[in-house]
Formats: structure tokens, sequence, C-alpha cells
DNA sequence: TTGAAAACTTAACACTGTTAATTAACTTTA
DNA sequence: TAAAGTTAATTAACAGTGTTAAGTTTTCAA
């Protein structure tokens, strides 16, 4: 039954090795010039083979994605040395900012397009990754409302508000549309002003 | 001479059925499954003939872009008649969240894909229908510092950070995201409840 | 009526995701 | 060890995409 074995760990194996040479190939060339026939020649594959190990290639882009969730979440474990609530969401936004502009092709494929949202829905279920950094999100919204630093609201409402925020303006500014509001070389900066004065705002006098 | 400028005319008159055709075809079908050759079809020509026309697929979603702000501006008219400017910034929230939910198909181009942006870069300047749009935020923010109903900041800084969030609204609930964190019956709502929590917050005391 | 200019179409290129049919490789059985 | 069966990978093909070059038809002026 080794044999068995040794056979199912090459394929995963193989597996592994297009999902790799797929996000390398993103982050070189960009989502929208990542195509199943280029991936393939980077595992020095038949473009067919790719079908035998994925279902289609939305869900290697899922795959891809996921691993997105898991770079973003390692940025967050050094959040929790942060004892002040809104100290920490203020952290936890910076933290998404910053992603954001540094990896804006996984970005692009973890929150703005459909493809792996279409395959999530096809195969079932469990968003895992993105439900865990909700989670915390949540978590910490609560927290803060707890130790009384917020106006007491229905933690959702201020989940999403923070999330539509920060996600609005890094979606903008992947999508060039922020420079429209203050020039090109100002756009980042304001950026984080804008998350600062969210968060100056929302804190209870 | 007037028979250069029927000519001129009737070039005018099928460069603006195409325009229609090709919204009619995604706002029917979709903006994935819009196709040149799909919008040649409606209008009866071949193909290459749109080339003709325009420069490029992306001149055309341009233009199609262009007419979708001219609908959220019409939306926006009835704004004037609102004299307190948080509750007009708020009415103005609203309708980009009524917008974006009942047009999905134009907001996707207007706000979220690069296409447009592209031709914009291409074809020198001026984002005129959008810059008019980013203006009358500007100035209902500036309005509102004025009379002393927000914290002094700088424009640019808050008005990013109202566009930020509705749009993060939007763009995360067309994108099936926001259902991951609030059940789908329950996202449109809470999706209002998150604009009304900021402008109540960021409402000086 | 002829010749030039404009408008339009056909054919083709280089891509895309994906499926069916076929070949090559490896495992198991006789 | 040889034949049979199973798995893995490939080639060929389909239907679609945006776009360009070359050829055809139509329109207009001399």
């Amino acid at each position: 039954m080794g044999i068995v074995a040794r056979k199912e760990k090459q394929k995963q194996e193989l597996r592994q090795l297009i999902l790799d040479a797929s996000m390398k190939l993103f982050t070189e060339e960009g989502f929208s010039n990542v195509s199943v026939r280029k991936i393939a020649e980077r595992v020095q594959y038949s473009p067919t083979t790719l079908y035998l190990y994925f279902k289609d290639k939305n869900e290697i882009l899922f795959h891809c994605c996921e691993s997105g969730f898991k770079k973003m979440l390692e940025q967050n474990i050094a959040l929790a040395l942060i004892s002040d609530p809104i100290e920490r969401l203020h952290q936890m936004g910076e933290n998404y900012l910053n992603f954001g502009l540094e990896y804006p092709e996984y970005y692009d494929l973890m929150f703005i397009q459909e493809a792996p949202m279409a395959c999530l829905h096809d195969m079932g279920k469990g968003w895992s990754s993105g439900d865990q950094a909700l989670e915390a999100l949540k978590t910490i919204v609560q927290d803060a409302m707890d130790k009384g630093l917020l106006v007491p609201s229905k933690v959702e409402t201020v989940a999403m508000a923070v999330w539509s925020m920060v996600h609005g303006l890094v979606s903008l500014a992947i999508r060039q549309r922020l420079d429209k509001l203050v020039p090109a070389v100002e756009v980042e900066k304001t950026m984080h002003e804008s998350l600062d004065w969210l968060l100056k705002t929302m804190k209870k006098a």
C-alpha cells in the first residue's frame, strides 16, 4: 500500500507545482495575463494536463486566493501584542492597506475578481480563510465596544463599515480611481490619512 | 457643404447606435458577456466596422461608462433641495448605493473595471463626468465643515474616506463578498445601516 | 461615365478556456 | 516474463475572444 501513497504524494506535488507556477505568474505578469497555457508551459506540461488536477481555471485561482489569505493572516499575527482595541483595529487596517498596495494582484483575486467566489459556489462551501479574517475583525470591534471605546452599535454594521472603507481605498487605488481625487503622488499618503480619520472619528470621545 | 455635414451626422448616428447596442447588451447579458462580435451583430454590421468608429473595445466601454455617469448625476439633481449638508451627504451616499445595486453592470464599468481608465490614459485626458461627481462630493464636505457640522480636517481626506466607504460597500456586495459577513438577505439592509452609522459617527456632537 | 475616396466586409492571426479521442507509461495479473 | 488493465499525459479540435491587413462594394465629384 506504500505505492498508492507515493502516487498520491506525487499527485499532490504536481498540484502544488501548478499552484506555485500560477502564483509566480500573476505576481510577475499580472492577473489578466495568466492563462492556462502559460501556467502549463511553466510547469512543462501540456495545458490539458492541468485539467486532471483542477476542475477548471477558477479552481486554480481559488487556491491561489487561499494562499493570499495565508499571507495576509501572517501579517496580522503581531496584532495580538496590541492591547488597545482601537489601536489594534487601526493597525489591522494599516496592514490591510499595505497588503493591498504591496500585492495588488493577490488583492485583486481575493476581493475583486468573481472567479474565486464562483468556484466556491460551485464546490459546496467554506471560505475558510476569508471567514477567519472577518471573524478577527468582528472580534476586535466587539472587544472595543465591550470596553466602552466605541458607541454601541450592531457589530456587523460597524465591521462592514470598516471593512468596506479599507477595501474601498485599496480597490479604488488599484483601479486608478483615487488619482482623480488627489494627485497620484499623494494617493498613498491620503489613504492612510483617511483610515486615520475614520479611527479618530469613531473613537468615543 | 451640406453633404459633408450630413455624412458627419450619419457617422455620429451609427456611433451612437453602436453605443446603445453595447449598453443594452451588457445590461441584458452582463459585462463579461459583451464582445465586439455580439455588439456588431446587434447593429447588423461586420465586427471590423466598429473599428472604423472606435479605436478599440476599451473606447466603446469608456463611452458606455460616461453615460453611466450621466445616469448617476441625474439621480443627484434632487440633492440640491436638501439644505443640511450632512443630510445631503447622506442622501448622496444612499443614491450611490442604490445606483450600484440597481445597475451593477454599469457600476462595474465605472468603478471596478480598468478598461475605461486605460482608454482615458490612452487618449490624453479628462474624466469629465467622474470628476464632476467627485467635485460635488468635495463641495458638500467643504460645506459641512464651513458650517461647523464636521470636525475640521483636510477635505480630500474626508471625501476619500466617504467615497471609499460607499464604493467598498457596493463593490463588495456586487462581488459576493458581503454575504460572508452577514446572511445574504440582510446584506442590503446592513449596507444602509453602515452608511447611516458613518454619517452619525462623523457628525460633530 | 470615369476615377477617386469613403464605407464596409472577408480572411486571417494570435490568443483564450475547455473537451474528446489517442498515445504513452506504469501496475497488476496469468 | 508476457499480456491485460489502469492511470497519466498528450494531440487535435471546438467555439470563442480582440484586432489587423487586404479586398470589395458603395458613394460622390469631375
